[in-house]
DNA sequence: CTTTGTGCAAACACTTTGCAAGTCC
DNA sequence: GGACTTGCAAAGTGTTTGCACAAAG
């Protein structure tokens, strides 16, 4: 997971692109993350690594990682988008709308369900990366309790 | 699919919330809507139906529909949220990254595999309302026809 | 008449852009 | 040295908030 497995370098150079200690400290606060980050939680990392970044070079950066495929990003459901480096396989995580907890969903579940869809509408699926928001069960069990305590049906 | 057949009047009345013209035709141009809009295609169709509906008040009242269920919302691709109104199942979309043309996924096969899941991980899904991006069969075909003619690997 | 809702304007958060100075190769 | 990058500051977007006035019940 961790950028050293990476050709960063390699790929950088290969398109063109300088490797800068900027672009180097970015792509460790992503893989920090371990799966999804938002720009905010990227951006507090890379300040700590180095507080003379600026966030619209992290901006400028994160836009270069991911077109050149270094990194993927995914919106959830809070309308920040995600980052995280990119990984061969697809995956998908369910997202627990109480305490945030995340859990990363067998593979072999989803993919027999994404050939049918593809088959039966002749589409391409692209997303490589799907969030599934719900509520583990210790969250739900909060919930109830707390209801039953009388809260105002009001937000 | 017209909010004449929701009782709108009686759910706000309900929770203690105020009928008013603004929030009627903001629920009418949700509705107009058919599927996913974006705050700025409602604000467009409220605008037209009166134009001294202020954005704050759309903003206010969508949040509002969205508490006490009146509609739902969803994030797509783009960061932007879209609204629709509820609808008593849940639903699927499958949109093309090209053309941007909507397809409406089949309950059946999608519900099988979400049971599974909250199985599996004992989750309760909320996502009510659910996206998947790809290439619809023409968008694919069109790409790979310009992709023959030589477009440069930057963006 | 009381409480809720609205319009206005200003504030906010997040992201993007222009440009001169700095840095990688 | 020359092209690519960066930091800074300023401008955009899209959304939220405070407040006095207007309207619903």
């Amino acid at each position: 997971m961790s950028h050293e497995a990476i050709d960063y370098f390699e790929i950088l150079h290969a398109k063109g692109y300088r490797v800068t200690p900027q672009r180097i400290v970015i792509l460790d606060a992503v893989c920090e993350g371990n799966g999804h980050t938002t720009v905010g939680e990227i951006y507090a990392r890379v300040k700590r690594m180095d507080p003379a970044i600026d966030r619209s070079t992290l901006y400028r950066t994160l836009d270069l990682f991911q077109q050149i495929g270094l990194v993927v990003s995914a919106e959830i459901g809070t309308g920040e988008k995600v980052y995280e480096v990119a990984e061969s396989e697809a995956h998908y995580h369910l997202i627990c709308r109480g305490c945030g907890h995340t859990e990363i969903i067998d593979h072999a579940l989803i993919h027999p369900l994404f050939k049918k869809i593809e088959q039966r509408y002749r589409f391409t699926i692209q997303t490589d990366h799907h969030v599934i928001f719900g509520m583990c069960a210790a969250c739900q069990q909060n919930d109830e309790t707390r209801r039953k305590q009388g809260l105002s049906s009001k937000r």
